[in-house]
DNA sequence: CTTGGAATGTCAACAAGGCTGACTTAAAAC
DNA sequence: GTTTTAAGTCAGCCTTGTTGACATTCCAAG
């Protein structure tokens, strides 16, 4: 975080060069077509679109959480985010709970054949994102991943750091 | 299938478990948001989309490109890009020559009204990166870079490579 | 010279998924 | 007991993607 960490690299800053940017931008916006192409198909076969695909990914990552958490995650309004989650309960692939402390929320969780759309899809995600690090190798997916953190507004980073993690 | 996420995957030289896959999931989810957020709220400004800047930017990059160029690194049906260049052809920050050679062509360039929100929306999105890459520090923008390029599929590999880079 | 195909443009219709605004219900908080 | 909060709903609008059909222009091959 601390962005004086003193890196003693030579030339430090300076090949931050207008076209290198340019390059890092045009590499998020290329990338980001690749990283959803793969659920993308799935979700079309299955006739749903990115918006059912963040919300069952959310509700996977936080069982239980309640609408109003997803709306501060996602950052669409309720409307939107309720007209989703509408036909992924009709479908049977969410279900949702009357909280027991507090009965206003609703406690959002997936059933088995939305543990089954979640699957499929984070497969075909993380085989990407598995292949692209391999690729890259390892030093290269530590970088990778501290320059994202850093390009993300301060809201969303702080959801993304709540975001349990199993492995570190 | 494959739920490996409670063994550590020891045997492979990366570590890559599903959870830290996951996490790369959702930094790239978090970190476009970022990527998008600086020019989003110029477009809105002035009454533009991020079609609008997506066409803008590869026009910038390419002057003289024609349609069929910019629709296969758009990755857009015909029909959706024209709707968003002609109203930036109306509004006057593109202008469209027919070919000399093959007069059938539109050859698209930017005026100096085009070339002016293209450097305002650029500007915005460099200093997110530029930001980005030092809090992250010169490997991790190495880094950063070799994973968005295996990220991409073929197409758009080659588009991405193809584009000058006056810098390296 | 004619014709086929390529490049472009345009019209119409439609869908997903954002948005705002207004309003209801139920329950919690004060 | 009033206000606030969580959630849901209805209606309508916008952008940006999609198909399909069709016209125009022009290059190039027969």
């Amino acid at each position: 975080m601390a962005d004086q960490s003193a890196r003693p690299s030579s030339e430090s800053l300076l090949f931050l060069t207008d076209e290198q940017l340019r390059k890092g931008i045009e590499a998020m916006f290329f990338a980001y077509r690749g990283f959803t192409a793969d659920p993308d198909r799935i979700l079309e076969e299955r006739g749903y679109g990115r918006a059912h695909h963040r919300a069952v990914h959310f509700i996977h990552r936080s069982p239980g959480t309640t609408v109003n958490n997803l709306l501060s995650i996602l950052g669409v309004t309720k409307q939107s985010l309720n007209r989703v989650l509408r036909t992924l309960i009709e479908d049977g692939l969410v279900e949702s709970k009357v909280g027991t402390k507090d009965k206003r929320e609703r406690h959002l969780t997936l059933t088995d054949k939305g543990r089954e759309l979640e699957r499929a899809l984070s497969d075909a995600q993380r085989n990407r994102m598995r292949d692209a690090y391999r690729k890259a190798g390892p030093e290269a997916v530590q970088g990778f991943r501290q320059v994202l953190v850093a390009m993300m507004d301060g809201d969303m980073r702080r959801h993304y750091l709540a975001l349990k993690d199993a492995s570190q």
